[in-house]
DNA sequence: CTACATTGGTTCAATATTGGATCAGATAAA
DNA sequence: TTTATCTGATCCAATATTGAACCAATGTAG
């Protein structure tokens, strides 16, 4: 069941602890320390670090504090808990090594059926009318482009990535970075993808996604 | 100015959940935080969330707020347990796809040390003794490339790609395909990659990679 | 060893937050 | 007009948070 502000402490700590905040001595700081810091009661921080203990990250002693238990590095969890905190400049880093790539096989292995899905979600995209549903066709868009590849794995880590870019701060970085103008340009460059798809020319897709990205990496990171 | 009826509202409301806004905690805001920003009054969001708990898109409880109920296609462990029965042949098409890719960034990224701690793999993988052991140090020379990329979120995706292959049907695969010969082809490759990696030579580095991991496909998958 | 400080464990009453429900009046469309 | 919808307001019920006090286990200083 979901928590209301115990719960985003608990996400916090978390957070705070897969960056490695206390690893020196794998020992958190007193439960009234965190309230102090947080600014809420300590009853608020039992609760969420209770939810930590539920899940076994950490473990607490009566009089000597709460440990953190050793966490398996190579478990998947870590990992994925890892790349939650990718940044966005890492995160375009590999879109631009994927996604044209992607691209690519999409030209020679697409059917005609998806193809049209591609098509339909860039149409739709065109005519969002606000910033939310066009990020939502736009991504699909994307999605889209990979389902053609026929490599399931490749479907899977766009996935993995398009939920890590779904998580708030990457969606106040969106909504800042967005403008009408920009969308324009975007829908531009999406036609011009599509069309190499259809023409089955894996260069010209890869070219194009690859353009593509270029621009969204300036419109995000201001570079 | 067009009115805002209960009705846009939900599809408004719909775009930005499928958008992602909320979905790292999956609770709205509440009603009265929703009117505000809306302009509207309390009722009239309480009937636009009304359609919304109709479609199952959402649950209310009183006092703790509404919460989202699509946690599934984008629930990153589904996504994990769908990698895990990642094909071998899936798998090689993606670690010639970014492989390559991150021994050119190793190229020109790795730090000494980090080199060092490549050579020192390769050397243990080349006077190993026994197929585990040889595979423990192929998959650390590898994962020590990865590492000289300073693209954290690529060393994750390599981690994941590496607990895969770690999982028994794998394990039988790679014991079969196993040589004595192979592992010398192997350890050739390994140097020719680590000496462009020690030139600085992106390029160089790219392609030996690459053909290392077309010498390993084939192994692997007999073809 | 003793005395004291620190820390997690527990409980309780008061307050705040949040969804649920209803009503009278205003506004707009048919 | 009639009908439907939106508004603004009020109250209720369920849940969460707060602030405080006290207990028990542990560590530390003397």
């Amino acid at each position: 069941m979901p928590k209301l502000v115990a719960n985003e402490i608990a996400t916090m700590l978390k957070k705070r602890i897969s960056a490695g905040e206390w690893f020196q001595d794998g020992r958190m700081p007193p439960e009234r320390d965190l309230a102090a810091e947080f600014g809420v009661a300590r009853n608020t921080v039992r609760r969420a670090v209770g939810f930590l203990e539920e899940d076994g990250t950490v473990v607490r002693h009566v009089g000597r504090g709460t440990f953190l238990t050793a966490t398996d590095p190579t478990s998947i969890a870590a990992m994925v808990s890892r790349m939650e905190g990718t940044s966005p400049a890492d995160m375009m880093e590999i879109r631009q090594l994927l996604e044209p790539a992607a691209a690519a096989f999409a030209a020679t292995n697409a059917s005609a059926t998806e193809l049209n899905a591609v098509r339909e979600a860039h149409q739709a995209a065109c005519e969002a009318s606000d910033m939310p549903d066009f990020e939502h066709w736009d991504a699909e868009f994307h999605h889209r482009v990979f389902a053609c590849c026929r490599n399931d794995f490749l479907k899977e880590i766009h996935n993995l990535m398009r939920a890590i870019r779904n998580q708030s701060p990457w969606f106040e970085m969106k909504k800042r970075s967005f403008s009408e103008e920009r969308r324009q340009v975007y829908c531009r460059e999406h036609q011009a993808l599509l069309d190499a798809l259809v023409c089955r020319d894996p260069d010209g897709a890869k070219t194009a996604m690859l353009i593509h990205l270029k621009t969204v990496e300036k419109n995000l990171l201001g570079r």
